[in-house]
DNA sequence: ATTATCCGGGG
DNA sequence: GTGTACGGATAAT
C-alpha cells in the first residue's frame, strides 16, 4: 500500500473490461507527475416515480437491457433516496448503470414509462460527476492510497483504494509551456492547413526558449533549431513536450488554430501525435468551433478565457494577441509584415531570422498572458470544482450553472433538466421589463461624475430571498410584495431560498477577502475576489437565460423591479441635493458637478450608502472632465448607451459608437476617432467640424489615398453560391473573370467608383481603380458622414453643414 | 420585423 | 462520449 499526495490537474476516464476507470493526473509536491486510477466509481442517474409502488418499478428497471457497440447497457441496482426537487422533499430512485455511456441510453428507454414522472442528472459527464460526488477540488492537493501498477504510461500509475481531498493548498506554479506556429500563407489566401505547411514552431517555458524550423537561413540565434523537414518539426515538437513535462500547454486561439493545424499536418505524414501521458493522441473535436485536448496535460487556450470572461473588464474591444498583450502586459508583438513570410521562406532569405524572433515573441506573450490570468482561472476551478480545461472554455452562464450544480449536491437539491428546444423558444418569447433608464439630453458636458451600483442584483437576490423555490410560496401569503405594477409577486419569509443562500455565501466570502485585501496586496486573493464578483454578477442574467436549468422568469422580473426601485432612490436623492442627473442606466448614475466639488460628490455616496440595506453599496467610479452623449435613431429605442468620456489622463471611454469593423473604409474610422478626440480633448467643435470638412474636401478632390477608401470583406463561400450579390461578391466575380481562383476565406478588397446605378455595378478591385476614380460622394454619404453625423447632431450641426463651404454654423455658442 | 450573412482569433 | 454547444451585429429582404 502506498499513500500519495498530488495536485490534481486533469481528469478523464477509460473503459477497461467493460467498466469505467477514472484517471486522475497531477503533480506531487516534490515535482513528479503521477496518474491515479480509480475503478470504484459507478455511473448513475435519478428517477422520480409517479406513485408509491416502487417495487414494481424497481423490478422493471432490473430487466432493462440496451445493446450497443460497447456491449450491453443495464441497471446494476436501484437505491431509495430522498432529495429536494425545486426545493421540496421528494422520494427518488438512484439508478446505477454499468457504464457511463449507458446512462443516456437507459434513460431514453425508460423515460416514457407510465410509472415515471421524470428523470434527472442523466447528462452530467462522468468525470465531472466524480469530482462533484467526491468533493474534490482540481488544482489542489489530493490524497490517494493504493497499489503501484505496471501500466503503459509516461508517468507512474497508482491503482487507488481511496481518494480524498487532502487540503485546499493550490498548485500556484504549474509548469507551463506556450506554443505558437507560423504557417506558409501566400498573400491574400485563407488559412489552408491541408495545403500549407507549418514553417516554424516556437516553444516558451521556464528557462526554455526554442524555435524549430526546417529551412537553413543565416542566423546567430542559439534558440533556433533547424530540422530537415516539416515532419521532423512535428516529431521534435513531440519530443520537446515529452522532455519539458508541462502541466499546461498554452496557446493563443490554439483551440481554433495552432493545435488543429498541427493535428492536420501530422495526419498528412501519418505521424502519431501521442503526447498524452497515457500515450493517447492529441484530440481535436468539433467542426468550425474546435477544441483540443491532451490526456494529462491541460491545454489552455488563453484567448478563450480572456475573450469570454475578462473582456468585459478590459479597455480594448479587439482581442488580437497584440492588443490584449499590450493592455495586460504592456508589451506587444514584433512589428513585421507577415505577407513577407512566404516569399522570404521561398528565398531562404536572412529575413527569416526576423520571423523566428517574431514567432518566439508570440510564444513569450502567450506564456506571460497565461501566467497573468492563471490565478483567475484557478480561482474559478477552486470555487466551481471543475477541471481547468473545462473552466477555460466556459461562458458566464456555464460558470454559474456548474457552480449551482456543485452546490445543489451539497444542499441535497436535485439538478433540474435542461429545457427542451421548444421550451427554450417559449421562454425567449417572454420579455422582461427592463432596467431603469434615465435618458440623457444629447449634449457635450463638463465635470461628470459616475457612480456604479455593481453588486446591485446579487445583493437584491440575497436580501429579498429570491429563488425559484421561494416564489409565491403557500406558507407566506402576507409576505411583502415586490414593488411592481400589475403583479403580486412574493418571496417566502420563513425559509431561505436555495439560490439566495448560495449567492449570499458568495457575497459573504468576497466581503471576508476584501477585508484581508486591505491588509495585504495578494494577487491570488485579488483573483479570488474577482472570481466571486464575476460569478455573483452573472446570476441575474442566468435566471433569465432561456437554456438555463434554474431559469425563473418571475425571479428575473422581481430583481429588475427592485433594481429600478433602488436606482430611483439614488436619482431622487441626487436631485434633492441639487446635482444635475445627466444619465442613468441599470446600475450606474452620471451626475454633472456644476457648482459642486468632487468632494461633495464623494460625500453624497457615503450618505446614500448609510441609507441602503447592509449588502448594497454604491461605488464612486470616476471623474471625467468632459463627455458627450449622442442621440439615438428613432428606431433604436433600446440602444441607450451611446456616449464618450475622456478622463484626466486623456484616455477616451467610447460606448455604443460604430464598432470598428474591417468592412468599413479606414477613412471613416479615422475621422470618427479624430472628431471625438478634438471635441473631448480640446473642447473645440469648430475645429472638429473643420476637420470633417477638410476630409470631405480631400475626398472630393480625390486626394485621400486609395488605401484609405478600400473596403475589405471576406468571401465565405464560392462566388456562384451567393443568393444575394453584394458589392464584395461583384468584386469577386471580376477577380474570377480575370482568371484568379477565389474561394471561401479570400479577402476581397474593392473600391466604389463613380457612376450611376447599384453599388455592386460600380465596384472595382483595388488594383483596377485609379486614385481619380473612386466615388467621393459614396464615401462621404455612406461612410464618413454616418460615422460622425450623430456626434455633430449633439452640437446642433446638421448633415448639410458638412458640405457647406466655411459658413458660420450654429456651433458659435458652444 | 424577419431572415441571411459576416465577424472574431490565427498566418 | 452521461455527444452533438457561438453569439452578436449588420445588411438584405
Amino acid at each position: 500500500m502506498t499513500t500519495l499526495r498530488f495536485y490534481l490537474t486533469d481528469i478523464s476516464y477509460r473503459i477497461l473490461n467493460k467498466k469505467a476507470v477514472i484517471h486522475l493526473y497531477g503533480r506531487t509536491p516534490d515535482g513528479k507527475q503521477v496518474c491515479v486510477h480509480d475503478a470504484r466509481f459507478e455511473p448513475y442517474f435519478y428517477v422520480w416515480p409517479k406513485d408509491d409502488d416502487l417495487q414494481t418499478l424497481k423490478n422493471d428497471l432490473a430487466t432493462v437491457r440496451q445493446s450497443s457497440k460497447e456491449g450491453d447497457f443495464f441497471v446494476v441496482r436501484t437505491e431509495d433516496i430522498t432529495k429536494r426537487v425545486n426545493e421540496q422533499e421528494q422520494r427518488l430512485l438512484k439508478v446505477v448503470v454499468n457504464m457511463p455511456s449507458g446512462v443516456p441510453e437507459i434513460k431514453d428507454a425508460i423515460r416514457k414509462w407510465p410509472g415515471i414522472k421524470d428523470c434527472f442528472e442523466y447528462d452530467i459527464k462522468f468525470a465531472r460527476r466524480y469530482l462533484i460526488d467526491k468533493c474534490l477540488q482540481p488544482m489542489t492537493l489530493i490524497e490517494a492510497t493504493g497499489e503501484q501498477m505496471v501500466e503503459e504510461s509516461r508517468v507512474p500509475v497508482l491503482k487507488a483504494t481511496s481518494v480524498k481531498q487532502a487540503n485546499e493548498e493550490a498548485l500556484t506554479t504549474p509548469r507551463i509551456l506556450a506554443v505558437d506556429i507560423e504557417t506558409y500563407n501566400p498573400l491574400g489566401k485563407r488559412v489552408m492547413p491541408d495545403k500549407h505547411p507549418i514553417l516554424m514552431l516556437a516553444l516558451y517555458g521556464d528557462g526554455f526558449h526554442k524555435v524549430i524550423t526546417w529551412k537553413q537561413f543565416p542566423t546567430h540565434e542559439k534558440y533556433i533549431e533547424v530540422v530537415p523537414s516539416e515532419a521532423d518539426l512535428l516529431q521534435r515538437f513531440k519530443e520537446l513536450v515529452d522532455e519539458y513535462k508541462p502541466d499546461i500547454l498554452a496557446g493563443y486561439f490554439s483551440d481554433g488554430f495552432d493545435l488543429p493545424y498541427i493535428r492536420t499536418r501530422a495526419d498528412k505524414y501519418r505521424l502519431k501525435l501521442d503526447i498524452g501521458l497515457d500515450h493517447s493522441e492529441l484530440k481535436v473535436s468539433g467542426r468550425g468551433q474546435t477544441t483540443a485536448q491532451i490526456a494529462g496535460i491541460v491545454h489552455v487556450d488563453v484567448f478563450k478565457f480572456i475573450r469570454k470572461i475578462i473582456s468585459r473588464s478590459m479597455e480594448t474591444d479587439v482581442f488580437t494577441l497584440d492588443a490584449v498583450a499590450g493592455e495586460l502586459l504592456g508589451e506587444g508583438k514584433h512589428d513585421v509584415d507577415l505577407d513577407r513570410l512566404a516569399p522570404a521562406w521561398d528565398a531562404a532569405s536572412e529575413e527569416l531570422d526576423t520571423f523566428a524572433k517574431y514567432n518566439l515573441q508570440d510564444s513569450k506573450l502567450t506564456y506571460d498572458l497565461t501566467l497573468k490570468v492563471l490565478p483567475n482561472m484557478i480561482e474559478f476551478v477552486k470555487i466551481i470544482g471543475l477541471p481547468l480545461w473545462d473552466i477555460n472554455r466556459m461562458s458566464f452562464s456555464q460558470l454559474v450553472e456548474w457552480y449551482i450544480i456543485k452546490q445543489a449536491a451539497a444542499f441535497n437539491e436535485v439538478t433540474p433538466n435542461r429545457p427542451p428546444y421548444m421550451q427554450q423558444s417559449a421562454r425567449m418569447q417572454l420579455r422582461l421589463k427592463g432596467a431603469l433608464v434615465f435618458e440623457p439630453t444629447p449634449g457635450l458636458y463638463k465635470d461628470i461624475v459616475v457612480y456604479d451600483y455593481r453588486s446591485l442584483y446579487p445583493s437584491i437576490i440575497a436580501s429579498h430571498n429570491i429563488s425559484p423555490g421561494t416564489f409565491n410560496c403557500s406558507c407566506c401569503p402576507d409576505a411583502p410584495l415586490v414593488p411592481m405594477e400589475g403583479e403580486t409577486y412574493r418571496f417566502c419569509t420563513k425559509k431561505r431560498g436555495f439560490l439566495a443562500t448560495i449567492i449570499e455565501d458568495l457575497i459573504a466570502r468576497r466581503a471576508r477577502i476584501k477585508v484581508l485585501l486591505k491588509q495585504t496586496k495578494d494577487t491570488l486573493l485579488a483573483a479570488r475576489s474577482e472570481a466571486l464578483k464575476v460569478l455573483s454578477n452573472a446570476f441575474f442574467g442566468y435566471l433569465g437565460f432561456a437554456p438555463a436549468r434554474w431559469y425563473c422568469f418571475e425571479c428575473g422580473q422581481s430583481i429588475l423591479a427592485y433594481g429600478r426601485y433602488y436606482i430611483t432612490k439614488v436619482i431622487g436623492s441626487a436631485q434633492k441635493d441639487k446635482f444635475t442627473v445627466l444619465y442613468s442606466d441599470t446600475d450606474s448614475v452620471f451626475l454633472m458637478l456644476g457648482k459642486k466639488s468632487e468632494d461633495d460628490a464623494k460625500a453624497f455616496v457615503q450618505r446614500i450608502n448609510k441609507e441602503l440595506p447592509g449588502l448594497m453599496e454604491l461605488e464612486y467610479e470616476s471623474f471625467y472632465p468632459r463627455g458627450i452623449f449622442v442621440a439615438v435613431k428613432a428606431s433604436e429605442a433600446g440602444a441607450k448607451k451611446k456616449y464618450a468620456l475622456i478622463d484626466r489622463k486623456g484616455s477616451m471611454k467610447i460606448r455604443g459608437f460604430e464598432t470598428v469593423r474591417r468592412n468599413t473604409a479606414f477613412i471613416a474610422k479615422e475621422t470618427q476617432k479624430e472628431v471625438l478626440r478634438i471635441i473631448l480633448g480640446e473642447g473645440d467643435g469648430q475645429k472638429a467640424l473643420a476637420h470633417v470638412k477638410s476630409v470631405i474636401a480631400d475626398l472630393k478632390s480625390n486626394k485621400v489615398p486609395l488605401e484609405k477608401v478600400v473596403i475589405w470583406t471576406q468571401l465565405t463561400r464560392d462566388v456562384g453560391e451567393y443568393a444575394a450579390i453584394g458589392p464584395h461578391v461583384a468584386a469577386a466575380q471580376r477577380l474570377k473573370a480575370r482568371g484568379v481562383d477565389v474561394g471561401p476565406g479570400d479577402m476581397i478588397k474593392y473600391v466604389v467608383t463613380k457612376g450611376k446605378g447599384k453599388i455592386r455595378d460600380r465596384v472595382k478591385l483595388e488594383d483596377e481603380a485609379d486614385q481619380e476614380e473612386y466615388d467621393a460622394d459614396y464615401y462621404i454619404e455612406h461612410q464618413v458622414i454616418p460615422a460622425v453625423e450623430r456626434i455633430f447632431a449633439v452640437l446642433g450641426v446638421s448633415v448639410d453643414e458638412f458640405t457647406q463651404q466655411g459658413s458660420q454654423s450654429t456651433l458659435g455658442g458652444f
